[in-house]
DNA sequence: CGACTTTGACCGGCGC
DNA sequence: GCGCCGGTCAAAGTCG
């Protein structure tokens, strides 16, 4: 999964299998809403699994996912725009090699962590805007660290929730500054920030709705965000989740997000996208262990993604 | 006043 | 045991 974004209006959208173009196409939810093929793998490391939204028919799944109600998985369906396993299953045949070079950094440590540990994931997750796109949740800062090897301190952050002990921790990639390494651990217990809802019209322009909220760029607050967006790793959105409709968990609703998020497959695979201007990347590659998500270009997408499967990383867009 | 970020200090794990 | 390193804590400051 990882990749939660909207699928540019060209080139690379063959592989996505869908083509959104300024919004969401009404045929695209006419056919995720009337999609029979919400059927979801049973999770596993070894097994490709995949979302409950696999568009196109997939016919990998052959086990229906035990809890979700049908009405969340629709709901679900409605905003995922990640690829389906048919991409999945092709992009890992076919990116493999490179993705074995992506810039983890050379850590004992984080390398461990990536191969088996449960509840650790590790994306990769570029924005083609220069800043973190938001994951859906709502994170506290609670240090940062500069790491060996890396010029780039390292964020930590926890989710803000209460009696939820979701981590991540953030950094830059040494190879490519555009490249932020997200490390999540612990799952959450409640489901994403946002609801469920697409936001179809008038999306704000990205660079105000990640990293930093849609503040007016003469006021104060705007200030200091253009300033902590300037130091090193001040790029990962926090409080600004909350901004632009977003609100914040109630314990009620954090209940009944849990159980889709508790039904949540794993998705094991990797796809491409493109920018905007044109270019391509490879896209995300995701064990149930690991994952690896690149998320590019500069334009808004139009819908919300609120997967958070199974390592509590979804990707937030307005 | 609450929520948040920043940042130096502290702590524990690991390798030598 | 020592030092390095990553992860966390907590005080201070900022903002709405």
């Amino acid at each position: 999964m990882g990749d939660a974004r909207r699928p540019q209006a060209n080139a690379t959208t063959d592989e996505m299998g869908v083509v959104w173009p300024g919004g969401l196409d009404d045929q695209l939810i006419s056919e995720l809403l009337g999609d029979d093929g919400l059927v979801v793998p049973t999770a596993g490391p070894s097994a490709p699994a995949a979302s409950p939204c696999n568009r196109g028919g997939s016919s990998t799944a052959a086990t229906a996912w035990p809890s979700p109600a049908p009405a969340v998985i629709r709901a679900l369906c409605s905003v995922y725009s990640g690829p389906t396993i048919r991409d999945i299953e092709k992009a890992l045949s076919s990116t493999s090699s490179s993705l074995s070079s992506r810039p983890f950094p050379s850590s004992r440590r984080y390398s461990s962590l990536v191969v088996g540990v449960e509840n650790k994931h590790t994306s990769n997750v570029r924005s083609c805007g220069g800043k973190m796109p938001a994951d859906g949740y709502k994170w506290r800062k609670y240090g940062q660290k500069s790491i060996k090897n890396n010029p780039h301190p390292r964020s930590y952050y926890k989710c803000t929730s209460s009696r939820c002990s979701a981590k991540k921790h953030v950094e830059k990639s040494t190879d490519d500054p555009d490249m932020f390494i997200v490390t999540y651990e612990g799952s959450h217990h409640h489901g994403p920030q946002p609801l469920l809802i697409p936001r179809i019209a008038h999306p704000p322009p990205m660079n105000d709705l990640v990293g930093a909220g849609a503040e007016p760029s003469s006021s104060p607050a705007a200030a200091r965000k253009r300033k902590n967006e300037d130091m090193a790793l001040s790029f990962s959105p926090t409080s600004e989740y909350d901004e632009g409709g977003l609100r914040r968990d109630d314990d009620a609703e954090a209940q009944r997000r849990g159980a889709a998020e508790n039904a949540a497959p794993r998705f094991v695979g990797a796809t491409e996208h493109s920018c905007d201007d044109g270019s391509t990347s490879v896209s995300s590659v995701a064990r149930a262990d690991a994952a690896t998500t690149v998320l590019s270009s500069d334009s808004p997408p139009t819908i919300w993604s609120c997967l958070d499967w199974p390592w509590s990383q979804e990707a937030l867009f307005l």
